[in-house]
DNA sequence: CAGTGGAACTTAACGGCGTTAAGGAGAGTG
DNA sequence: CACTCTCCTTAACGCCGTTAAGTTCCACTG
């Protein structure tokens, strides 16, 4: 018979598999019990480990956001404008990688201070360049709330970036708006191409900082 | 006794109670059985109404919309700047005006055309301003983006105008993070004065879209 | 080397959730 | 009066997060 013990669980090894289960099953499925399965374990046992399931979710929001750090390499000598860029990009490709991942994310608050590193990096950075404290954290924050809220928006239309939700579909709506030409046109500006849409609206709130704030 | 017949429900009866209970209880507290009870009704008896609870919080966001669109009065002859000021202030004043308003929001889809009136005329004045149309949707959507990003999270730390969710304590917050002088400094920048914050934030936005597509 | 204590679980159960199936009351129609 | 349709109730199902209590195993103490 087998005698062998599994080591025991620690917060890490539960927030991996919860996020590795979450692409299979998406939040609404993502239950205790299932997790606890997962982990060969029942599901009482996860509250050794963190006081209640949105513990769980924080954990997890936390390691999404060092992975995402792990992933999107800033160059030191990048200017405002590329680390404006990559940062949002990485945090998109980011939530993109988890089924549901910019609800988790924007539901959930951090554990600890691993983010205040990457942030005040970013505000050195901003305020030697020339932005005055509230103008940096305006920045940084307006592009941040920005690509949350696309994430949002496009995970709730496609889920996986290989898969789209129905009732979607861009020629039956424009079939019901036919009385709305320039809407029913604008399906395609909406609902596809994610992608090129995503880069043209960074680029519109990148410029906006630019302008107004004169920074060069 | 009371022999009175209540006059049967209808679509709009059960959204308009589901949002005022919304206000009290919040969507986790949000229950087919509470809304019921207010309704002086069993729970089931919804599903004569709507196919299921996502059928119900979809009728309630087109009810926000309604709402919104009815307390947002746009000039005529306002430029695309004023009407994406008036709209977004709009928006967000709406979604503040129900606790959890931009996660219900942002979770659902409308019912119906509703929305799509003031999307043709939004396109229509834009494209004769000198947009293109991909411009005009680029233009609306990201300002509408950043606008849904800016509130989910003001109610993550706000939940109603007058009550703030614990754990949010600047001070607190600044002593915790005394080794990062730049980020305990923002947080005064990031979770107070969200109104002043958000005009600024979407002040950006809009310059963005003056600079990039040169509409004077 | 027995004894103690804590860490890391399991078992059992609770109340509440969304949802479904079945049925019933009342009005309107032939 | 019988029939049908609308709108609701009663009862129940399976699942959820969570708690209380008990169990097992190991490390450490005297």
């Amino acid at each position: 018979m087998n005698t062998e013990r599994r080591a025991p669980l620690d917060r890490k090894r539960v927030a991996d598999t919860a996020l590795k289960l979450l692409n299979e099953v998406g939040l609404e499925g993502l239950t205790l019990r299932a997790i606890a399965k997962e982990l060969d374990v029942k599901a009482p046992a996860l509250y050794w480990h963190f006081k209640d399931k949105q513990a769980l979710l924080d954990e997890m929001a936390t390691e999404m956001y060092r992975r995402m750090v792990a992933g999107t390499p800033l160059g030191s000598d990048d200017g405002w404008r590329e680390r404006l860029l990559k940062s949002n990009r990485g945090l998109r490709a980011a939530l993109l990688g988890y089924r549901d991942g910019a609800r988790v994310f924007s539901g959930s608050r951090f554990t600890g201070l691993v983010h205040v590193e990457e942030m005040e990096d970013n505000l050195r950075r901003f305020t030697a360049t020339g932005f005055t404290l509230a103008q940096a954290v305006r920045a940084i924050t307006t592009t941040y709330l920005y690509t949350l809220g696309f994430v949002t928006e496009e995970q709730g239309v496609q889920p996986l970036p290989d898969e789209r939700r129905e009732g979607y579909d861009i020629d039956e709506r424009a079939r019901r708006m036919a009385d709305f030409p320039l809407s029913a046109a604008a399906g395609a500006e909406i609902f596809q191409d994610y992608d090129r849409h995503f880069e043209e609206g960074l680029a519109l709130v990148i410029s906006g900082i630019e302008a107004r704030y004169g920074i060069e």
